[in-house]
RNA sequence: GGCGGCGUAGCCAAGUGGCCUAAGGCGACGGUUUGCAAAACCGUUAUUCGCCGGUUCGAAUCCGGCCGCCGCCUCCA
């Protein structure tokens, strides 16, 4: 079964098929950086890393484009507004780009942190206003665009399917406009490709026009088109870029190239918090620095990031999710579960005796893999994908409670444990080690003395002093725990 | 006003015409294990998929109506 994913554009689920053989070129809208990543960030580019970790996983040479937009975003629509920037930076008492360069970083953090892969370009806004700038040249040349007072608009109304991707018509959105329209465009619905800087605009560059700055839709059409070539296999980004962003993306750039501009158009869901819109207004806005850290009051502990993550895909990209503490404690709960099993397991192949391998667990696996597979070519189906590793842990916790167990056997489980949960859904690490402190050895070795204790004490029948002893780590977030032949133990 | 989505167990969430007497997780309860626990394991927890009607041999899945909730079009991915 081959990859089937839901094609905005026809709103349809399409078998994928990339434009050039075993290649695939994918073009995600980053982020604007003038704050630090929220939960909606969190949702949407772990699900665009799961697309690109999948196709991957499926032997495809991907190349992944994501922006970095750290100028000409404006706080509205009607191209009125300021630009989101300059406009944290006034705030911040910073340069723009200082600003932008700040966010940018925390962003990756961030990003790091919930286990996403870097894109292969991060290409920025400000970098690219050369190719923007021929790209509108281009427009006015062909008659799709008109300057005016300094500023150039796209022309709407000359291109044909202008919302198309939306399944919006121009005549609508000017009866349903809400905005105050700038008295220099021809058509309400026109939108900005350059926009004209007042003399105190930190940031603005010269252009045929005069001095100014790019509008925001234009930086994505130039450097995907620049990156990943006129046609693109794959375009993401969050719903609500659906309008007018990615209609005005199709509309410049396909006027510009005369070809069709993407391929496969996906779109996120949303994310809510607590069955709300998550807004800056309300008081629910959560950025992923609280959420790591537990420090926003809709929240009773900090998470980890890859609770975060492994939340995230227990729905589906397409479906809104809703954030609460609940649910990040439910998914902090499960996500410590699959993490002790791999331990664990990977701690029993160290000592496990060598043997013949279990054809009835082969056939398990394979069926497994299979589930995981089908789940994941039917658009994604992480939530699918996530059962599989729950499977695979009940079947790895059975295991592990059989002596008799070969190496060869539990090595078959930690392979796709590494495969399905590490390689396509990144919750399943190479390597836990890391994660303890640098002083792990005198740890292991101090509680190994007390382990000991405890075991002469209810050897003993002493069990006040075996007691007083395991409260006495538990106290300090050290939980043991009693094997049939040893004592181990864990941090909670 | 325009466009779109959703309503499945206490909670989260897959499934969208027969393999569904409905995955998986969290929680809860019972058992095994244990000196007692914890962890782990086994089992139980929706005869039913918002409500009503229709199509069909057959519907959670299709159609119509009703009720409820949410999102985008503005801050925001």
């Amino acid at each position: 079964m081959a990859l089937n994913l839901y094609n905005s554009l026809t709103r349809r689920k399409e078998e994928f098929e990339p434009l050039n053989k075993g290649r695939v070129g994918i073009y995600v809208c980053g982020p604007t950086v003038y704050g630090h990543a929220h939960l909606g960030h969190a949702k949407s580019y772990v699900s665009f890393d799961i697309l690109t970790r999948y196709m991957r996983y499926l032997g495809y040479e991907v190349t992944y484009v994501q922006n970095i937009t750290d100028v000409g975003h404006l706080t509205d629509d009607a191209d009125e507004g300021e630009d989101k920037i300059a406009t944290a930076a006034k705030k911040e008492n910073k340069h723009p780009m200082a600003l932008a360069e700040y966010y940018t970083r925390s962003y990756f953090e961030d990003m790091d942190k919930l286990n996403c892969f870097r894109p292969d370009i991060s290409p920025r806004a400000s970098g690219h206003i050369l190719e923007q700038i021929g790209m509108v040249t281009t427009l006015l040349k062909k008659g799709y665009a008109y300057e005016a007072n300094g500023s150039v608009y796209f022309d709407v109304s000359k291109f044909e399917n202008y919302g198309k991707l939306s399944g919006r018509n121009i005549d609508e959105m000017i009866a349903g406009a809400r905005v105050e329209v700038s008295p220099d465009k021809k058509n309400p619905a026109d939108f900005a490709l350059w926009k004209k800087a007042e003399r105190n605009h930190i940031m603005q560059w010269p252009s045929p026009w005069g001095m100014g700055y790019p509008g925001w839709h234009l930086e994505c059409s130039v450097m995907s088109t620049k990156y990943l070539g006129k046609t693109i296999d794959i375009h993401g980004g969050g719903l609500e870029n659906q309008f007018p962003h990615h209609d005005c993306e199709i509309a410049q750039s396909e006027a510009t190239n005369d070809l069709q501009f993407v391929r496969y158009w996906l779109h996120n869901n949303m994310v809510t918090v607590d069955g709300q819109k998550m807004g800056k207004s309300l008081n629910n806005f959560i950025t992923l620095k609280q959420a790591f850290s537990g420090t926003h009051e809709r929240l009773t502990k900090s998470y980890d990031p890859l609770a975060v993550r492994q939340l995230i895909l227990n729905s589906h990209y397409r479906s809104p999710l809703d954030f609460s503490d609940a649910a990040l404690f439910a998914a902090q709960s499960g996500y410590g579960k699959i993490t002790e099993t791999v331990k664990a397991l990977r701690k029993r192949m160290e000592i496990a005796s060598t043997g013949s391998i279990d054809e009835e667990i082969v056939e398990q696996l394979k069926q497994m893999r299979e589930k995981f597979e089908a789940g994941m070519n039917d658009d994604l189906n992480t939530s699918v994908g996530l059962s599989v590793m729950f499977e695979l842990v009940r079947l790895a916790q059975s295991l592990l409670e059989d002596s008799r167990t070969t190496k060869e056997t539990l090595n078959l489980l930690d392979v796709l444990f590494d495969r399905l949960g590490g390689d396509v859904l990144g919750i399943v690490k190479e390597d836990y080690q890391q994660d303890a402190t640098a002083d792990e050895g005198l740890t292991d070795k101090l509680v190994n003395i007390l382990i000991e204790q405890r075991k002469d004490a209810r050897t003993n029948k002493d069990f006040a002093l075996a007691d007083q002893l395991r409260n006495t780590l538990d106290d300090m977030g050290i939980v043991l725990e009693d094997k049939p032949d040893m004592t181990t133990w864990r941090m909670k």
